[in-house]
DNA sequence: CCTTTACTAGGAATATTAACCTATCATCAA
DNA sequence: TTGATGATAGGTTAATATTCCTAGTAAAGG
């Protein structure tokens, strides 16, 4: 996070509310000037942190929460973390001595799911969905999510029968679902004897 | 938002990384005394307002996003989903015809990892970690999150090497780590030899 | 067009936090 | 048990942000 994250999150804050950030500070109760473009850097060049507390009494003022800024600021919404290939996690600069992620290299990967779209869990029990899901395993399933050929979803029958398996197959006059133990055999469905096919996103380990 | 919600946010980031708040001002370049629980308040009863500067370089310094960080300071819990058993998912009225979630008969479950705790993502490319792992798969891992044998592990060796593996035994003299393939060998290190291990939390689907 | 208000730059004074320092207690390792 | 390190309280100094003020330009309204 650099310093000029918070003065365009400001800006952005005030834009959202239809003000400058002149005027977003005298709403605040501070002086219309504070938030002045030249002001946010020193005659040095040295970068000028706003206070908390401005910002505690600006997101007072607007009615926004904290978290609300923190996503302008950082330019992003939930569901998402740093990334790497495990090919570069052994090269060195990628951990600190904790194993918490440091430095510039790392991706920043939204994660499907995560966000605000709806998801549900389901929880495994029993051994039937080994070994791809342990009993106890929870997945998550994004039943608004595009689903294509290869991916693992949760599909309901007509008769009702809920089941996890890969979409190998569909087209106007068959779904084949294979298991996801390859050991087992594809089942194959007509259109109608489905009532809905949903994505999984991902599994608990 | 108040300034006791910032402080304790920077307490609860503090403990995340296993610091006190005395470590994490250390950590982040400042003043260990800094952030001492006496200075949050002057002397008059005044609250002290840490500045953004130094949030923002004790953010730097453990690798957390000011976003996780707002995160904590409201108490907010994302990474929740409506939960039910795949039993319970065979009967009529948890689902709409679409597929949705519907219904009073779901839990409501946290998940480990979706809420505002540090976590990265490592992303498998190659077949050597099939079937458990395919190669795009991504990973999501918690650098503070507590394991337990049997977890999911992602490992780094003091030689810097990068494996994932379930931690099958961790004792004073010995920690094995045992292949996710069950048809390959367990490996045994010292203690010595294992820089950090840290929990898999999710694999992408 | 004129007046008022808003926005912005810039400087000095004021207020507040960080840095620096000292001291004490707690914890950990040898 | 001893010594080193960490955590904490508290005081002083240095650094930095806000407030206050002035002035010019821009925008809006009559």
């Amino acid at each position: 996070m650099q310093h000029k994250d918070i003065w365009r999150g400001l800006d952005q804050l005030a834009g959202q509310h239809g003000l400058s950030a002149s005027g977003l500070a005298k709403r605040a109760g501070l002086d219309p000037t504070s938030f002045n473009p030249s002001k946010r850097e020193g005659a040095n060049g040295r970068p000028r942190w706003p206070t908390t507390e401005s910002l505690a009494r600006v997101l007072e003022a607007v009615g926004a929460g904290f978290y609300d800024f923190a996503a302008l600021v950082e330019g992003r919404r939930g569901g998402s973390a740093p990334l790497i290939g495990f090919g570069q996690a052994q090269q060195d600069g990628f951990f600190d001595d904790a194993g918490f992620p440091v430095g510039a290299g790392w991706d920043d990967a939204r994660f499907p799911g995560l966000g605000t779209e709806t998801v549900y869990a389901l929880q495994v029990s029993g051994d039937s969905m080994e070994p791809a899901y342990r009993a106890g395993d929870r997945i998550i399933v994004a039943p608004g999510a595009e689903v294509k050929l290869g991916d693992r979803v949760v599909a309901k029958t007509a008769q009702g029968e809920v089941m996890a398996k890969v979409l190998a197959r569909k087209n106007t006059r068959i779904i084949e679902l294979a298991s996801l133990n390859p050991d087992y055999p594809s089942r194959e469905f007509k259109p109608s004897e489905i009532a809905w096919i949903a994505r999984i996103l991902w599994a608990s380990q």
